[in-house]
RNA sequence: GCGCUCGUAGCUCAGCUGGAUAGAGUGUUUGGCUACGAACCAAAAGGUCAGGGGUUCGAAUCCCUUCGAGCGCACCA
């Protein structure tokens, strides 16, 4: 248990033991005039209990006051009670966690969960608006993790849709001698007559091309649905050029520090689909609906219109919703998880709550929790988001290259040696733009500015990295001067107090941040922290204080900062270089 | 047409299940390196929380309404 679950604890047995039997929470103060920490619910229980609040406020006050870890408790306004915590109490809190900084996180009951990000496709290379599901969703995996459960990460390619049939009928234009295309062909295997770089400008020539010609669109369709039939020419290429790609996304996703569990895609599920097709007919539950295979999904309690989820297309083709019920069917089949969550653009919510309904009515999934955890768009400077099929949206490669050559200016050579200046830069850019990203709340559409994400300066990335370097540079100059450390016992200004109930309320912040499946109240707590740290800092010469008693409690309250920060950026997924 | 989301400082965004005097960053103005790393620190200015009504001890937050913006609504993914 955590300090501060420890102490809301303490406060609700006491406020128990005088008959307030309901929940107290503890909260930071909006008034550090009057306080450190809050309590408004005497309001609350007035009402419940038919008291004036003042008397219950004071109540409360007269019990918790008694408390060594409680001083300077009063009582204002209409009921507020603020309170400061004791001296003795945040000593010993920072002790108990200086040397493991997971005993300031509270611990979750274990469960299984499959993740679903990432939303690269086949063949397509990744833009600026595939960052949002690789940053959230790598984030909530680790933040998982890191309260104790187990995930299983999964990229879910895009790889059955209509590019599969544009992109083979480039190839099969360009190379017609290729053995796949010969009617006899039976599978052998041969060499892709192309590079990850060819691949890069055959899909959008090809889109193009089915745009202006309906004749070349219809053929792309059929290729699809070939593929979908395991038409064996068609598939083995298609294998490869899948192959091809992912080795190339991958790389990008390394960059980003995403890593995933499984790089299985839609055609992945396919296996399930017959297996599904019975299960939903024994069920009745699906019905012919203008030449297509549909299942409604509709809810008596419903007071918006969910349309049916067409499962098969009247050609026969399989679509989006096949795939991902099919995919969940397998999931449960395989891994049986406690939840399956998912992180794609929030205006995929109606799809979602369709395949949803869709496997909860047919008892594809009875136990298991389904989350849909959708984000808001990256919109241009017109407030409308960007456009991902027309092309002409800013690969992320090229993004991740221009920040990079923006962090690169600033690297100091007297600092970093020449052979790592590069690798560094790419550290501070993907950190910029992995911030900026996890900033704002998840399901909030943000404008997309090229210049803010270049940004080193204030709440940043690159504000995070540099101040927590500095604080390892100051822990290693410790260390060459034999200086130990290892206690805190002195709190000597109101800034170190500050820090010391920053650093006590981390808990609520990750508890709420996993609540919510939302970054940002971490993002905004680190930065918080930092900056605390950054004013103590400037305020102290910490490696010359004559005071032994209170240069050790300054070293120790540094590396619990520095252990923090570095644990929060890991779970946002940020790296940090040695220097910069 | 039906539905979903949103409108907070010049700009980009926070603001927790309703709590006291609405916050950051950036930009503007100003001060601080012979310093453990200045990608830092300190200070000032900047607001009709889109408008109107309601609920109550108390509203940026909940409800209604007007205006404005974005998105989604059966065989694309």
């Amino acid at each position: 248990m955590t300090k501060f679950q420890e102490l809301e604890n303490l406060l609700n047995n006491l406020c128990k033991n005088i008959g307030y039997d309901d929940k107290v929470t503890l909260s930071l103060t909006n008034r550090p005039d009057l306080g450190e920490y809050q309590i408004n619910d005497a309001m609350k229980l007035a009402k419940i209990y038919h008291k004036s609040p003042l008397i219950i406020a004071n109540e409360i006050k007269d019990v918790i006051k008694e408390n060594l870890y409680f001083e300077d408790v009063n009582v204002a306004g209409s009921g507020f009670i603020n309170i400061s915590l004791s001296n003795q109490f945040l000593i010993e809190f920072l002790n108990e966690i200086k040397d493991n900084i997971l005993k300031n996180v509270n611990m979750q009951e274990k469960k299984k969960i499959v993740i679903d990000y990432g939303g690269a496709n086949v063949a397509k290379a990744l833009h600026v608006g595939h960052l949002r599901s690789a940053n959230i969703g790598e984030a909530l995996n680790r933040l998982a993790k890191l309260v104790g459960h187990e995930t299983i990460a999964d990229v879910h390619l895009g790889d059955s849709g209509l590019q599969a049939g544009i992109v083979v009928m480039e190839i099969e234009n360009m190379f017609p001698d290729l053995i796949c295309f010969k009617k006899d062909y039976n599978g052998e295997d041969f060499e892709l007559p192309i590079t990850k770089e060819d691949l890069k400008v055959i899909y959008p020539t090809g889109s193009i091309k089915t745009k202006e010609n309906e004749n070349l669109l219809e053929k792309a369709r059929q290729i699809t649905y070939q593929i979908q039939n395991n038409h064996i020419g068609y598939s083995k290429l298609w294998d490869k050029i899948t192959e091809l790609s992912i080795k190339d996304i991958k790389e990008t996703y390394e960059k980003l520090n995403t890593n995933f569990d499984l790089w299985e895609g839609e055609r992945d599920s396919f296996k399930y689909i017959p297996e599904m097709f019975d299960f939903l007919n024994k069920k009745n539950l699906l019905y012919i609906s203008e030449g297509a295979k549909v299942m409604d999904v509709k809810e008596e309690t419903d007071d918006k219109e969910i349309p049916p989820i067409i499962l098969q297309k009247s050609d026969g083709a399989y679509l989006y919703a096949t795939t991902d019920l099919a995919t969940i069917y397998g999931r449960i089949k395989r891994f049986n998880p406690d939840e399956i969550w998912y992180t794609t653009d929030l205006r995929q919510e109606l799809h979602f709550e369709q395949v949803f309904r869709a496997a909860k009515k047919s008892q594809i999934v009875t136990e298991t929790k389904l989350g849909f955890y959708g984000f808001g768009t990256m919109n241009g400077k017109d407030g409308k988001p960007f456009k991902t099929r027309n092309g002409g949206v800013m690969s992320l490669e090229e993004l991740i290259n221009l920040i990079t050559e923006e962090c690169y200016k600033r690297i100091n050579d007297n600092i970093v040696e020449e052979e790592n200046k590069k690798e560094t830069a790419e550290i501070i850019a993907l950190a910029a733009l992995k911030y900026a990203d996890l900033l704002p709340y998840r399901e909030t559409d943000y404008i997309f500015d090229q210049t803010k994400f270049s940004d080193l300066e204030g709440k940043t990335g690159p504000y995070l990295l540099y101040s927590t370097i500095r604080i390892k540079s100051l822990l290693n100059k410790a260390k060459e001067k034999n200086i130990n450390f290892n206690k805190f016992n002195i709190i000597n200004s109101k800034t170190e107090k500050e820090l010391l109930i920053t650093l006590l309320n981390m808990p609520t912040v990750i508890d709420r941040a996993y609540d919510t499946k939302s970054l940002n109240e971490i993002a905004e707590y680190i930065y918080k922290l930092t900056s605390i740290y950054n004013k103590f800092y400037s305020e102290n010469k910490i490696l010359t204080e004559e005071n032994i008693d209170l240069r050790e409690s300054w070293l120790t309250l540094s590396k619990v900062v520095y252990d923090t920060n570095m644990l929060l950026l890991n779970t946002m997924g940020i790296n940090c270089p040695e220097k910069m």
